[in-house]
DNA sequence: GCCAACGTTGGC
DNA sequence: GCCAACGTTGGC
């Protein structure tokens, strides 16, 4: 299994957003960059993620996990663009900000940190320790 | 709201 | 194939 960050606005799409779409999840759609669509083809079921919320907050607030493999993004024509489907898993017991993971020496190559504009990002089983010990669970 | 960083596009 | 122009993301 391996560990994913998925980033969004809270005021387009939150944590309460997916939440609130419960065990169905939702399509990860509106990704239109390489990188991050890269990413979500290597995705398989099951894989979990943590969901960051950007510009508002700066801070992960919850973890997700993968429920549907890459498929074509429903909101385009464009058959260059795919998307993942996620699920709220649970909630983190204490947010985990920006600032904490910049500060954290064990996370200083993190993506979240070194690449902030790539929206769907990997992390390390290290990383996600890491993190995971940060949010107290 | 600004702007730096980065990715993409298109002219040559 | 280079690079200038442009668009977008996201931190501040």
């Amino acid at each position: 299994m391996r560990y994913w960050l998925f980033k969004s606005e809270p005021d387009v799409f939150g944590w309460d957003d997916l939440v609130a779409k419960g065990k169905s999840g939702e399509e990860w759609d509106g990704v239109r960059n390489y990188q991050a669509r890269n990413n979500m083809r290597e995705m398989k079921k099951g894989d979990r993620g943590f969901f960051y919320h950007s510009n508002k907050g700066k801070e992960i607030v919850g973890i997700v996990e993968v429920i549907a493999e890459a498929h074509p993004d429903s909101t385009t024509d464009d058959a260059r663009w795919e998307c993942v489907d996620v699920r709220a898993v649970k909630p983190v017991k204490t947010p985990v900000s920006l600032d904490q993971a910049k500060e954290d020496e064990r996370l200083k190559d993190m993506a979240l940190v070194t690449n902030t504009r790539l929206s769907v990002q990997p992390v390390s089983e290290a990383e996600w320790n890491v993190v995971m010990e940060l949010a107290g669970m």
